[in-house]
DNA sequence: CTGAAAGCGCTAACAC
DNA sequence: GTGTTAGCGCTTTCAG
């Protein structure tokens, strides 16, 4: 079960390597009946093209490099399957990288996949600033698409959910169900989720309740943030709490809990990326659901692009719509409970 | 920034490309001053190997390929990670095939993997017995490990948890907090997980009460099979459900609050894996942790030693102890609660 | 200790 | 329509 070589398929089937190697690649026009006899060769040995060698001669691997932060962060698994499956369906492999959420670590990998001659590169920054200068200088080498995270304006193309949207979706929501004292359980930093979710809310939040804009506590998004976050603007007595994602959404509704606070009969939660976990949890989180399999076959779409000559285009920036994923922990606000129409700003607390 | 070669680095430094070569690879000896020079010189261009053409001199591509069957399944990313560092600290890089439960798209990416010319590859299985055939194939040509789950015997190498400890664990921990009308929800099937899991209580929960063996619920690794297999236990009253992994156990304990059952007080309610949403369901799942760490840093010594040339060993198959993680759902149990010493068979529900 | 040279397997000119 | 041939960039004999 030797490696079967181009050279052993054309002296099995009479020919030389050259119509052997335009069979198999369909280069150009070859005799039916010697394509047929090269063809029956090749099936017969078990021949499979070395990459190898073709990467040297072509200057391609038909690979291609995936870096992201941390894969563990549990709206990625979803991504990379899509990614993955959408790579593989153009004939190309994905190198994976995990950088642990270290911006060097990250630049060792991109250099590392560059020297492994990847086509094109998939990076989900770890960070918006000290990602910027690895991934701007890998962008000069090969195709690069950013998702999910941004990385400074025109590093390179980037496909993302649209999170102005998104937020705006949540708020709409919590208006139409009677919510009006909203606060906001957010991420501080640059990254563009946190930043643009948190501005979207800033942009949104005014028209249910003036003081809401006010009403905003940062962290970080994780589930430790999402219960301490609690503590912090509880004491505004919120009717709904806007969690930056499903995570911060998660650790609220934990420490709500604990309280003993009724949701979403006292207060609302809402989450966003719609993790496994927002469906699982109970009471389910309303959450937005980010459009995975949209925003992989986007990312595919434009490296192929790229990758097929059409480099000349400007830096393209694709936003994807998000959806709204109404669950328990947003039913039935205090307006759904037949009362005067009121501003709801006197919504009682029970 | 166009790719730098060897034969550039040696002109720049005044050798051959030989030289150059045996500086960078360290391969033999080099006098002191030209190697200076040679490092100086691939350093000031950025010199980078170009592994295509490296893997097609040297037969090896310093890669491997993953293949798994899921990687949205919340096990596996904490070990893709794991892996992916292990290996990249080896200075490997990672090929990454989803394949989706699917045991033939799992042998074309297989296959596709071995014409790329992995030196080893790492597979989770889709299926002990249809995936037997392609890994068999691709363990006859290189270095192969499963991991997680089993694929026949002496196919390859393999690592896993010791499942049978676990569930001992678990029981035994059942025992010792007074449980003694214990149930097992399970998945059918062969794979291995499936099979030792439910084999292992079958084992030792007839120590706890001879009935208990025959409490068996069957059907597949998921919440909604959890939630399903409640109702097909309730009705024996039983005072704790061992679930064969934490999917089960969530959805076990969804279908218990819907229906107003105590957990733990009426019933503990234990899980397999320990993952991420284990913790952080409330109760939190009582489970027994994988090492996966330890999981993943075997596989990739065991691929090490395949690789250099220690190839002749037999099969090996390792198994690692797992950890009892107490939480919530299987606090106090009914002994905890100063009573006469009984066979706590007759325990009260409640 | 260093250089010259032979390929690894493949594709793409360039002939016929 | 098919064969011949020249490398892609690197490692590794084999000479010096």
């Amino acid at each position: 079960m030797a490696d079967v070589t181009l050279r052993e398929v054309a002296r099995a089937s009479g020919c030389s390597v050259a119509t052997v190697s335009r069979v198999l690649a369909g280069t150009r026009p070859v005799g039916a009946e010697t394509a047929r006899r090269v063809r029956e060769a090749a099936e017969a040995l078990g021949y499979r093209p070395n990459h190898a060698a073709r990467a040297l001669r072509g200057h391609r691997t038909g690979t291609v490099g995936l870096v992201l932060p941390q894969i563990t962060n549990p709206f990625y698994p979803a991504l990379v399957r899509e990614l993955t499956h959408a790579l593989h369906a153009d004939g190309r492999a994905v190198l994976l990288a995990d950088c642990d959420d270290d911006p060097a670590a990250e630049a060792e990998y991109v250099a590392d996949l560059l020297s492994r001659r990847v086509d094109a590169l998939l990076v989900i920054p770890a960070d918006e600033e000290r990602s910027r200068d690895a991934v701007a200088a890998a962008a000069a080498r090969v195709p690069l698409v950013l998702m999910d995270r941004g990385c400074g304006p025109g590093v390179a193309d980037s496909v993302a959910v649209d999170n102005a949207t998104g937020m705006a979706l949540v708020l709409d929501h919590l208006a139409a169900t009677g919510r009006r004292r909203v606060c906001f359980l957010g991420a501080a930093g640059t990254a563009s989720a946190a930043a643009e979710r948190r501005g979207a809310y800033a942009a949104g939040a005014g028209a249910l309740d003036p003081g809401a804009v006010a009403r905003v506590a940062l962290g970080d998004f994780s589930v430790e943030w999402g219960r301490a976050a609690v503590d912090e603007v509880w004491p505004a007595r919120p009717d709904a709490l806007v969690c930056a994602n499903d995570l911060i959404a998660i650790g609220a509704l934990q420490r709500l809990q604990q309280l003993g606070v009724a949701v979403p009969g006292e207060v609302a939660v809402t989450g966003f990326d719609d993790i496994p976990m927002a469906a699982l949890s109970s009471p389910g989180v309303t959450t937005v659901r980010q459009p995975v399999p949209e925003l992989a076959a986007e990312a595919a779409r434009l490296l192929g692009l790229r990758l097929s000559g059409d480099d000349t285009g400007p830096r393209r920036s694709i936003r994807l719509a998000p959806k709204l994923v109404v669950r328990e922990s947003s039913a039935r606000g205090p307006a759904a409970i037949p009362a005067p129409a009121g501003t709801g700003e006197s919504a009682p607390f029970r």
